[in-house]
This record gives C-alpha cells, structure tokens and sequence, in this order.
DNA sequence: CGTTCTAGATTGAACGTTCATTCTATGTTA
DNA sequence: TAACATAGAATGAACGTTCAATCTAGAACG
C-alpha cells in the first residue's frame, strides 16, 4: 500500500525538487480521487500514498481545492496535447480512424472512466473547475471540427460551420458516453462496440449533406 | 426558500403520512444533491429543505447511503417506465425518432444532467448504487435493442444479437455523452445538435448490414 | 360529551468522528 | 548560519447519527 519507495533525493534532475513533490502529490492524489471521489478522498489519505506528511502538502499546494484544479488542468493538457497532434498529422482522414480505436479503448477503459467522470460531475457544481473543463474544451472541439472539415473534403463534401460543430459534438457525446456506458454496463463487449463505433464515424465523415 | 407549505394533513389521500413524508424528503435531497453532490449535501440541509428537524430523516431512512440509493432507484424506475412506453407503441420507428428529440432535450438540461451525472459518479465508487444502476439499465437496454430489431426489420434488416447490441450501446452513448457534452460545453446549440442527433439515429436505423 | 390513554410523529441538543488547515519544532542543504 | 524541507501534533468546524423529551391526534372509556 506504501508507494513512497522513499524517492532518493540524489537521482533529482528534471526541474526542482519541488516539481517532483508536486508530481508525487498529483499522482497520489489522482489514485485517491479515482477509488474515492474529489470529496471522499482525505488529505490524510493522499498524503501517506504520496509518502509524506499531511501538512507538507500544504507547501505546494494552497488548499485541496488547488490540488483538484490542478489534477483537472494536468488531465486535460495531456488530451489537448494528443489532439494537436492528431491534427498535425498527414493522411487526417485515416490518423482519425485509426486513433478512434484508442479513443474507444481509452473512454472504456473502467479507471479513467472514473476520473473522468469524477472531473466532469466536479465542473458541473464547482464553477472554478468548470472555467478550466470548458476551456481545454474548447481547443478539443476546434481540433476535432477542423480535422473532421479536412476529411470530409477528402471525401468531397463541403459543409459549414454549424453542421461541422454539430458532427463534432456527436462524436464528442459518442466518445464521452462510453465511459458512461462501461460503468451502467461493465459486461459490454468492447470489441464489437469499438467496431461499431467506427462503423459510424466512417458513416459521419463521408456521409452525405 | 421554504418548500414546506405545511402539509395539510385533511388533504392527505395517497398512501400514509409516511409516504407523503417520505416523497418531501427525497424531493428536498434531489435539489440539494443536485447543487452540491451527494457528498457535499449535508442532512441539515436536506431536512431544512425539506421542512423537519435532522433528525426526523432517520425515521424514513436508516441512513444517507439509503436515501441516495432511494433516489436512484426513484430516477432509473421512471425511466425504464418510459421505455416501457415506447416498447408498446405502435409504430415504434417513427415513435423512436419522434421520442429522440425528446431524449436530447432532456439529456441536455443541465439539471437533469447534474443529477444523472452525480449518480453514475457514485455509481463507480458505491457497489450499491452500481447494482442499482447497471439493473436498470439492463431493463432500458433490452428495450432499445427490441425497438431496435422492429425498426431495421421495417427497414427490410436483420441482425444477430451482438450487433443490435452495438448499435444501442452506441446509442445509449450518444444520449448519455449530451449530457456531459452540456456540462463542457453550455453554450452549444440545443437545437442543431438534436437534428444532428436524428440524422445519426435515422441512419443507424436503415444503414446497410 | 368530556376525560384519559397511547402510539406514532417530531424535535433539537449532544456525541463521537473525521476532516482540512495551521502551527511549531526539527532536520537538511548550500 | 540562513533558507528551505519536512514532520506531526493541535485546532476548530462540520458532519452523520443517536436519543431522550415533547407534541399531537385519535381511540377507549365513563
């Protein structure tokens, strides 16, 4: 249960040593709120699991609500990272389709569901969290609809704005659902589902108008 | 912000007291788990919300958790009603996609959101709630894959179990991902995405095998 | 009809626990 | 030695839950 493994101050070399504390503290906490939820995990808790004491975490961070921002931004940036790539790369149209199948993999996966879940159901009563959710939001969604334009000229369709916003909150909402879906229904066979779900963003991007 | 309006016990007609009682306290407990989550609402909330002392809860519920449990099954039980409903309809095609845009209006009301998602997050940490929660759904589902089979066969399509089974996790997605989309996201366009929505669903119940 | 009895409804203070946060003291490093 | 890192006990507030006391409405009775 104890993952300290005393971290040996020696072996420090990326930034301070604060940024590794930071990140001891980051990824304990994240385990925490995984099994317990933001509110039901204690500071007692993830600070044993980040091996130090409880009121060293208030040297890096300002109060558990800090950790939880921080938890959400560090979470989210990972993801904006993954969709810039994607857009940067060449065949779009393909990188989309292959990538869905990760995607698929990634909402259904049960752990990452939960913080997910966890982040999301946090925005929807604490407005702080809310403002940094609907800002990573907003590069998603702006990478995802100009990469959903580029591959539906690939397959010659034109479309505007409105409809290409509308697709890409779609597929958002398919993608995003599925973490619903695997803790309603643990049982589901992801294969056939991911199948599915490529099945229908085939359809979306070469769909008629 | 007194919703207590005295109970006249004369008009008391539907059931015992108790029951009344009872409905006024999952009422309150509703609103209050719905601005601050079931681990933010304390039971001195809810019973002033409701209008009796704290201590007069724990005369309809052993305790919180059956509270929380009492509401979840209390939601989930006027869905499966629902989809009861439109099982027995007539022309359950056209009933479906008629059905849909309600189904998108309701998933994209941030109230109804906030609570459905603050269950399915306690559904991932609370093996109770999940039980009560993946029950239900296994009654929606089996309803949606029978709607599903009469739909495509009057499209003229037959499909094995597995794929029906998909194609309604796929749906059950898209309805549930709206409802963290509207958290993410309150701006979007309600509208364009509900015709967006139902072209999907149109699809999905005439695409080729 | 008036009185007494009684069971359930209702209250609000009290309890024990847990939690986030603060404070003080000690160790470590440069 | 000066500055920072760390520990862990102390604090006070908030919470879920319990409980003994009070109220209320109606049944039983004379």
């Amino acid at each position: 249960m104890d993952m300290t493994a005393d971290a040996p101050p020696p072996s420090v070399d990326e930034g301070s040593r604060a940024a590794v504390r930071r990140t001891q503290i980051l990824d304990a906490a994240t385990q925490c709120f995984r099994t317990c939820g933001f509110h039901g995990a204690s500071i007692a808790r993830i600070s044993r699991l980040a091996g130090m004491s409880t009121g060293h975490i208030y040297h890096y961070f300002a109060n558990k609500e800090a950790i939880i921002a921080a938890i959400v931004q560090r979470d989210l940036e990972r993801i904006v990272t993954v969709w810039a790539e994607l857009r940067a790369s060449r065949d779009v149209r393909e990188t989309m389709i292959a990538l869905s199948a990760e995607g698929v993999g990634d909402h259904l996966d049960a752990d990452a569901a939960k913080l997910r879940l966890e982040i999301i159901t946090e925005a929807a009563r604490n407005p702080e969290v809310a403002r940094i959710v609907h800002a990573a939001d907003c590069c998603c969604m702006a990478s995802l609809i100009e990469t959903l334009r580029i591959a539906r000229q690939m397959s010659g369709m034109h479309d505007d704005d409105a409809t290409l916003t509308s697709m890409a909150e779609v597929l958002a909402a398919i993608f995003e659902g599925l973490s619903i879906r695997t803790i309603r229904n643990p049982g589901l066979d992801r294969e056939a589902l991911a199948a599915m779900v490529q099945r229908v963003i085939r359809w979306t991007i070469s769909s008629p108008d």
